[in-house]
RNA sequence: AGGCACGUAGCUCAGGGGGAGAGCGCUACCUUGACGCGGUAGAAGUCUGGGGUUCAAAUCCCCACGUGCCUACCA
């Protein structure tokens, strides 16, 4: 059968699209729940619905993908599922900003108008990022896809919130919660990011009542001073010890405030006394409640102060602060200012800092949760790779506090909850309620908050399986078997799907947990839409193709740490890829006279020669590092072993000396094994790299002559080492072709012959063994390092002017002119230089009696015989020097 | 403030108790029958600094300096 040639060089866009529509076609992306076969299951982190593909989708599922295409070759019954997430403040921020363009906000076109309108800008976007996976080569099983907001997911949504409020770990309580008064809705301390800002500290003078003392109270928020409830001093503190159940008189509102003692006040800090303000701060908030105080809000939901705020009543919550600090000054309370930098809440979504808030709200009480979940790492039952990422899952799990999952925005799960007007009750239920269970009123109305979207993403594993009902894919594939994501979001959604899977399955949601890093451009910065240093992952498989961008991020991944994408790194995998597609370009040519007829025999290792039986080893070793790189989640390692091997052993040195064979020799017989072993090589080759680069793999392999067991290399099997091409005189053997060959390229290049310049040379060796290997691969050596007239023997004369170099026992003699005798005595020189400077170390060693008696023997005998080679090598180098000069004299 | 990483060739980074590695870049030569997105050869590093353990330290321990990240209620 003849095959195709293929064009000079790779191009990914005639390839990628082709095989991608193929693959889904055949259905190979496609688990099966009925299969008794072993399971693998990954679910991805789902990316928002409205989203685009950026960097870090593309490295985060590239490595699900590798995981995935190398488990279903394994032979596994392999489930990806895919799909995407509502985002519920972000989506809502990008509709509510398209709206401000037609003049518009939200609450001007209500509820449900609004939400409508969300749907259908998820119509419009939604399938964007799906279809920017597929152009990664992602392999998810697409008919399962899944959206958080799905009637089944919000089904699964409902029935925790229900059965968690029934155990008493939801709970709706007036409690201090961080408050984005831009989205306005509450935020829950993750959604909180603490930025490092330069302040002002407040020192304010609040009098005594009928009296001239008075003490002063350090504060960066002097506005919220407006609801303060009490003063508070440590106990501790000589200073104050005689004022604590006095009584001072708050400026501008003149509310009198009780001085409490209370041990949280640092006495080294400020002056020693600290405003309350249990509306508007957390800790104020808690000693609020041990001292039985007053909660009075001054700063309402938009940010601006409120009724309690006195004439400042309107103001915006920065712009009462400015305005307060005039009017302080200027009555006298102000006694002064200090710079004081220090760290500022920010939302997460619109960065506008927040406001510690009173609010009703809803909660999970998640210490019970937290538990089980700590437990299942501490017992190993779910692993965290690289470990280093345990100690913070534990730090986060262990000092965990309740869950804010109420949301005062629209797009999102409903909280299934409804209250009665006339008696109070709070009805929690799947169904909507018709009247009330305990007074039996009609008079209900719903909860009108949504949930956290985290807490819909913390069911992912399970919900999008089918639960609660009890399918069978639930049965296969949970728990999965590994989640890969990155760091960021270990807290955010990790954490909460331990909590979630342990609590309704009853079980870990993954064993494995892989962290990979944050992708960041050359200099180690985020990408970021305001640093204008983002790179488009679809602008670079446009240029390089996907699997060029695929293999830079898996080469570039190491466990624990970010990874730095420089574009010349993507580019030199393409050259990678083009290289790969040369190599097969090469094959198939001389493939096409290939009797495949053959291929039915299963000739003995030993009928292969020297290159073909190297290669089938190295191949070997290069598979089992591959595996076990794999296993172990580690990328680069992988990447960088198929590298080499298809580089640097494959193209530089076998196919190299597979062309004398092809074109020099004329045994047929020889031919035909080279030709086959060609084959055979290539083949494991393209199949072991194919979960890391899918489309030209797929492209070559589907040009590979001969019957297939499989229509794809997709669904074939993933190459296992041969043993019986393991074999250790072999690799001896070609290691000494290769080191004789290029001891004779360098010696060529020192001595500056030209590379297209045939050269002479005799070989001396004394040892029988070699000279045996030498003179049985003699032409290997003249073909690959340009020699046309070779001698060898253990009892050659070294020619009258010759350069000379030394390797293993081998002397290597290329005659040369008179006339350069001079240039070669300086190279011995270099050469005799370089061995001392070497050897100096070893001797040293040799000369040391506690390394001769307390090293392992097995070392002092590997550095006595680096000694003895160093000994001879230089003596030859030397003689030869000698007779030189003697001659030039 | 606490915790965790990291500091190795010009750049990006592997490695990790027994003579310093890769990719890119750089230099020289080469249209050798797959590939110039290529080939051959080469230059290049007190492995941040200082102590310690050891026969042996870039590697393990301590300290310092530098960088990054995470967590945190000092107003």
């Amino acid at each position: 059968m003849a095959s195709k040639v293929l064009d000079k060089s790779y191009d990914p866009h005639q390839v990628e699209g082709k095989w991608y529509t193929f693959w889904e076609e055949r259905g190979y992306f496609r688990a099966d729940e009925n299969s008794e076969q072993k399971t693998y299951s990954i679910v991805i982190p789902p990316p928002n619905v409205t989203g685009v593909l950026h960097i870090g989708h593309a490295l985060n599922n590239t490595l699900q993908d590798i995981l995935i295409r190398f488990k279903r070759m394994e032979g596994y019954n392999v489930l990806w599922m895919p799909g995407t997430d509502h985002a519920g403040i972000a989506t809502q921020n990008v509709v509510e900003k398209q709206l401000l363009e037609e003049g518009l906000d939200r609450h001007q076109l209500g509820r449900e108008k609004f939400i409508e309108k969300v749907w259908k800008w998820k119509g419009q976007s939604g399938g964007t990022i799906i279809s920017q996976l597929k152009k990664l080569g992602a392999s998810c099983d697409w008919g399962r896809e899944r959206f958080t907001m799905d009637e089944g997911l919000s089904d699964a949504v409902k029935e925790v919130f229900i059965r968690l409020y029934q155990e008493g770990l939801i709970y709706r309580s007036h409690y201090i919660i961080n408050w984005c008064p831009r989205c306005q809705t509450a935020l829950s301390d993750l959604e909180v990011e603490h930025q490092e800002t330069s302040g002002k500290l407040y020192h304010l003078k609040y009098p005594f009542r009928k009296s001239d003392r008075f003490v002063v109270v350090a504060t960066t928020r002097p506005e919220t001073m407006l609801g303060d409830t009490a003063v508070a001093v440590n106990p501790e503190d000589e200073r104050y010890r005689s004022v604590i159940g006095e009584k001072v008189v708050l400026p501008v509102v003149n509310r009198e405030i009780p001085v409490i003692a209370n041990s949280y006040v640092d006495i080294e800090f400020g002056t020693g006394c600290l405003k309350i303000t249990p509306a508007h701060d957390f800790n104020d908030f808690e000693i609020g409640l041990t001292h039985g105080l007053e909660q009075i809000k001054v700063i309402d939901e938009a940010g601006r102060m409120n009724e309690n705020a006195g004439p400042y009543q309107g103001m915006d919550r920065f712009a009462c602060r400015d305005q307060m600090v005039e009017d302080f000054k200027r009555d006298g309370v102000l006694i002064k200012i200090d710079d004081y930098p220090h760290v500022v809440g920010h939302c997460y979504r619109c960065k506008t800092i927040v406001e510690p808030n009173l609010s009703l709200q809803w909660f999970v009480k998640t210490k019970p949760l937290a538990k089980t979940a700590i437990e299942a790492v501490q017992k190993g039952r779910t692993r965290i790779i690289p470990p280093v990422w345990e100690k913070t899952y534990f730090e986060w799990m262990e000092n965990i506090r309740d869950w804010c999952i109420s949301r005062q925005i629209w797009w999102g799960h409903r909280i299934p909850a409804w209250y009665c007007k006339p008696c109070g009750e709070v009805i929690v239920s799947k169904e909507t309620p018709v009247s009330c269970p305990k007074c039996g009123s009609d008079g209900l109305t719903p909860e009108t908050d949504v949930l956290d979207t985290w807490f819909s993403s913390g069911l992912w594993p399970f919900s999008t399986m089918g639960w609660p009902k009890k399918t069978k894919l639930l049965k296969r594939f949970y728990p999965t078997s590994v989640l890969v994501t990155g760091f960021d979001i270990l807290f955010f959604w990790v954490a909460r799907m331990m909590m979630m899977g342990l609590k309704f399955m009853g079980d870990i949601p993954f064993r494995d947990v892989y962290i990979h890093g944050l992708v960041r451009d050359e200099r180690g910065e985020k990408y970021s839409k305001t640093r204008g240093n983002v790179v488009d992952p679809l602008d670079l498989i446009d240029r390089f193709g996907a699997d060029a961008l695929r293999f830079t991020l898996a080469a570039l991944t190491m466990p624990g740490s970010d990874l730095k994408l420089s574009e010349s790194r993507t580019e030199g995998y393409r050259h990678f890829a083009n290289k790969i597609w040369n190599a097969s370009r090469f094959a198939l040519m001389n493939l096409e006279a290939f009797d495949l007829d053959e291929m039915n025999q299963r000739p003995h290792p030993e009928k292969f020669n020297l290159p073909d039986r190297w290669i089938r080893g190295r191949l070997n070793q290069a598979i089992r590092e591959v595996r076990k790189s794999l296993e172990e989640y580690k990328f680069n390692e992988a990447s960088h072993t198929l590298y080499q091997f298809i580089w640097h052993e494959f193209c530089d040195w076998y196919l190299e000396l597979s062309k004398l064979t092809l074109y020099k020799e004329g045994d047929q017989k020889r031919k035909g094994l080279t030709q086959r072993t060609l084959l055979e090589v290539l083949d494991a080759i393209l199949r072991l790299l194919h979960p890391f680069m899918p489309f030209i793999t797929e492209e070559i392999w589907q040009q590979l002559p001969g019957r297939k067991e499989n229509e794809s290399i997709m669904i074939s099997t993933f190459p296992k080492a041969e043993e019986q091409y393991d074999d250790e005189n072999v690799a001896s053997e070609m290691g000494l072709i290769i080191d004789v060959i290029n001891a004779l390229r360098n010696l060529r290049g020192e001595m500056n012959l030209p590379p297209g310049e045939p050269m002479t040379t005799l070989l001396r060796t004394r040892n029988e063994e070699t000279e045996k290997r030498l003179r049985k691969n003699q032409s290997f050596i003249q073909f690959l390092a340009l020699v046309n007239e070779f001698q060898l023997g253990w009892d050659l004369e070294k020619p009258l002017h010759s350069a000379l170099t030394a390797v293993r026992e081998v002397e290597i003699f290329v005659p040369m002119e008179r006339s350069r005798m001079e240039e070669e005595a300086k190279r011995l020189q270099k050469e005799i230089l370089k061995i001392d400077k070497e050897s100096a170390f070893v001797t040293k060693k040799l000369s040391n009696e506690q390394f001769l008696s307390k090293a392992p023997p097995e070392i002092v005998e590997e550095v006595k015989q680096k000694a003895a080679e160093f000994r001879t090598q230089r003596e030859k180098l030397e003689e030869s020097l000698l007779k030189i000069k003697e001659r030039l004299r």
